[in-house]
DNA sequence: GTCTATAGGCAGATAGAC
DNA sequence: GTCTATCTGCCTATAGAC
């Protein structure tokens, strides 16, 4: 076996190793929240140590990073696919919320929205990788509001910005007091009302 | 002076204290999470050690529970002088988003959205208590709504209880995400766009 | 890549003196 | 009511062997 393909290999068993850690820390940051859970606790579940985790993250503030990017990419992925696939702006809109939907599920919620209650605490670069989730989110948000308005499948008042910046709060907050409650029947039916609000 | 007048001034001395101690940890709370402040923050504020507040709040559940009460029974208040002054339902729901407003000013946003954030973290009587409050505050927000049905001066779709959950959550959001941004007026809009969606 | 061993710090909490 | 002293446990992180 060759020196190339050897190397290939261990590259993909770390990235394997790696990529675990992230969902494990990823589930974990949603459930519980970047300062409640700690290296012990991955370590535990991915039946390795903590001096291990630290081989593949220097630290907990280079995870969260880690986590916030992957999180964003996968997300702009999604608005990607939905982009691609649904050219009317309300069924994009319903898509857009399904997302979110299906985050409660599991009793998570947004990863940036649990962030964004804990921002003081964190190291800048999370700070800074939240506010760029929540401002691609926006832009994502005003372009459809954008197309809606010129092709008058959706009506509101005000700018797109603010509307969008008003929807993704407005999910936001459905997620943050849906899950206590443990009724995503809530967070659809404020959701619902959302969309209901924007129909010309 | 009587034994009664200076027991009297030592409970007034420790109520003073107990205050004290509320004062700052809701503080705490407000701008970093339940989890993410120590007994020793408080006590180095406040002058004095951990061990002597532990006599004031049994343990940091204790003290956790104690600051939901106060936090509800102040809100409370709040919304009872909101009935007390202001007859009209719009109006009311304008005060009320006002208030949420005002928190978010010194960079806190509402205790009971952060705890809501780290909700799996809680002990159950926290848990209970977040839960408490915010029915509390739906309740009042559905009364409102009725109110403002009949006499025409709001109008909306659904029921009462459906939309004021749906006031609760989206005024959650928007705190939730305009703290990062520093930036109250990023509340504001949410808000104001939330209350033209009730105009008749 | 993963381990053992360990450092150094901070957490919540308690006993007992004053 | 507040103190000193102390405990136990958990946390992040590192050194160095395999």
């Amino acid at each position: 076996m060759s020196r190339l393909v050897m190397a290939l290999q261990r590259a993909k068993r770390e990235n394997r190793t790696s990529e675990r850690i992230l969902d494990i820390a990823e589930r974990l940051v949603q459930t519980r929240g970047f300062n409640n859970f700690s290296y012990a606790d991955i370590a535990k579940e991915l039946g390795i140590t903590t001096a291990s985790l630290h081989y593949h993250f220097r630290g907990k503030a280079e995870l969260g990073q880690a986590l916030i990017t992957r999180y964003a990419e996968r997300f702009g992925d999604a608005l990607d696919r939905i982009d691609a696939e649904i050219p009317d702006p309300r069924a994009k809109l319903e898509a857009y919320a399904g997302l979110y939907g299906g985050v409660l599920e599991g009793k998570r919620m947004c990863m940036c929205g649990v962030l964004a209650a804990e921002y003081q605490t964190l190291p800048g670069p999370m700070r800074r990788a939240v506010i760029g989730f929540f401002d691609e989110n926006q832009r994502w948000l005003a372009g459809v509001l954008k197309q809606g308005r010129t092709d008058k499948t959706l009506a509101y008042t005000g700018s797109p910005d603010e509307v969008a910046q008003s929807i993704l709060s407005t999910l936001e907050g459905a997620m943050l007091v849906a899950r206590p409650y443990g009724d995503l029947a809530r967070f659809n039916s404020t959701a619902d009302q959302l969309l209901a609000g924007l129909t010309p």
